[in-house]
DNA sequence: CACCGCCGAATCCTATAGGATCTTCGAACA
DNA sequence: TGTTCGAAGATCCTATAGGATTCGGCGGTG
C-alpha cells in the first residue's frame, strides 16, 4: 500500500495467536460456559478454523490467569468455581491492592479527580438504570453488565495512578478472578445505592487533598462490598 | 514396562513442554545471558534437540513472568534491565506483599516459628561463609547463590503462612524480578550481617506473638533494604 | 556522499501428519 | 448382577513442512 504510511507510531502488531487468546477470553467471561467444561484444542481450532497450534499457545497465556486449569495428557477445562475459602482470600488480596493503590495515588494530579469523577459518573448512571429497570421488574443483563463494568473502571483508575506496574500487573491478574466471582456469588441484585454512595466518598476523599483519607474510605467500601457479598451468599 | 505400576499417587505427569520451561528458566535465571540477546525458537529447539512447538509454549509461559518480551513476527529476546523506576516500583511491591503477608501470619502457629528459625539458621549459615570467604578476598559464586537462596527461602516461609493463594502468586511473579536484581543491581557484596541481624528481629517479633510487631519488623527490614540497595547502586 | 529500492537468507508463524495417551463403550466372566 | 477386560474412538502431544515477514547487504540514483 502506501510506501511509508505517515504515522505507524502506537499500531500494536498482533498474531493469530493474541485473536485467539481474545475469543475464548470473552467467551469464558461472557458465563456461558460451566465451570469444568472441557476445552478441547482441536475442537476450539475448529470453531475458529484455525489450526491447533495458536491456540494451544493462546491456552497456556490463559492458564495463568486462573480461568483454565490443565493437566498433562488430558487437555484444558475451565477452571472450578471459587470456594468460600478462595473468595475470602481473594477479597484480603483485593483489600491490599486497592488500599495501597489509594495511598499512593494520594498526591492527586489534577488528571486523577477527573477520571475519577467521570468513572464515578457513568457509575452512577449505570446504577440508576439498574435500579430502574429493577423496579419495573426486569433484569437486563445488558444493564447489569455495563453496571459492573462501570464499577471495575472506577477501580481500575485509582490502581493505573498508583503509578506501579506491578500494582496494575496484579490487579489484572485478579481482575478475572473478580469477574467470575461476580457472575457467581451474587448473580442477582446487586447493591448499587450503597456502591454508589461509596465511591462517591472515596472521590471526595481524594478531593480533601489529605493522604490518609482516601486509604480509609476505600478500606470502608471493600469491607463493606466483602460482607454484602457473604450476606447474599449466605441467604442466596 | 509395568503395566500398572503400584504407587501412583503424587507423581505429577509433565509434558514436554514443561522441562523446556524449566531449562530456560534456569538459563535466563543462571545471569549468563545479555539482556536483549534474541531467544530464537529454531536455535533453542535443535539446541534442547526438540521440535519448535513446546519451546514456542513454554516462551509464552516464561512472557507473563517478565523476563522475556516477545514482539509479533519478531521472535522473543531476554528482558531488558530494570530502570531505576521499575527498581523502586518493585520495592513498593513487595514491601506491601511481605508486609500484608506478615500480618495475616501473624497468628501464629507453632510451624511458622519453626520453619522461620529453621530459614534463618540457613540464613545465617550462608551469611558467614559469604563473609567469610570476603575476608579472605575470594568471591565465590556459589556462596553468594546459596546466600541469595536462602534470603529467598525466609521471605518465602512468611509468604507461605499468609494462607493467601493469591499473596502467594503475586510473590511468585516478582520473585523472578527479584532475582534479576539482585544480579545486577547489587553484583557483589551484599550487606550480611544487616540482613541477618534483621532476619533475626522479625523472627523475634513472631515469637512475641503481637500482632502489629512482625509487620513493623518486615516493613524496618525491607525499607532498609531498599536504602541499602540505592546506597550500593549510587556508589558503585 | 546520502538515500532509496531490491533481493536473499534467516526467522517467525501457521498448517498438516503421525505416534502416544486417555476415555468410553460393550462383551465376557465370576 | 456386578466387575473386569479389551478394543475403538477421540484427544492430546510432538514432529515436520511450507507460506509470510523481517533483516541484512548490494547496487543504482540524485
Amino acid at each position: 500500500m502506501s510506501p511509508t504510511s505517515s504515522l505507524r507510531g502506537g499500531i500494536e502488531r498482533r498474531g493469530l495467536r493474541d485473536h485467539v487468546h481474545d475469543r475464548i477470553l470473552e467467551l469464558l467471561l461472557g458465563g456461558g460456559v460451566e465451570p469444568g467444561t472441557r476445552l478441547g484444542i482441536d475442537t476450539i481450532a475448529r470453531d475458529l478454523d484455525v489450526s491447533p497450534t495458536p491456540v494451544r499457545e493462546a491456552l497456556v497465556q490463559l492458564e495463568r490467569t486462573g480461568l483454565v486449569t490443565r493437566e498433562a495428557l488430558k487437555g484444558y477445562r475451565v477452571a472450578p468455581r471459587l470456594g468460600p475459602d478462595q473468595l475470602a482470600e481473594l477479597f484480603d488480596a483485593r483489600l491490599m491492592l486497592e488500599t495501597t493503590a489509594a495511598g499512593m495515588a494520594s498526591p492527586a494530579s489534577s488528571t486523577l479527580l477527573a477520571d475519577l469523577r467521570r468513572a464515578q459518573h457513568r457509575h452512577a448512571g449505570a446504577g440508576e438504570a439498574v435500579a430502574g429497570a429493577l423496579a419495573a421488574g426486569r433484569v437486563d443483563p445488558a444493564l447489569t453488565a455495563e453496571y459492573f463494568a462501570a464499577d471495575t473502571a472506577f477501580h481500575d483508575v485509582v490502581l493505573q495512578h498508583s503509578g506501579n506496574r506491578y500494582l496494575r500487573q496484579m490487579s489484572e491478574t485478579l481482575g478475572a478472578q473478580l469477574h467470575r466471582m461476580r457472575q457467581t456469588a451474587l448473580r442477582g441484585v446487586p447493591d448499587v445505592e450503597e456502591a454508589v454512595a461509596e465511591h462517591d466518598a472515596i472521590v471526595a476523599a481524594f478531593a480533601s487533598g489529605d493522604l490518609q483519607t482516601p486509604v480509609d474510605a476505600m478500606h470502608r467500601h471493600l469491607q463493606n462490598v466483602r460482607e454484602r457479598s457473604l450476606r447474599e451468599e449466605r441467604n442466596g
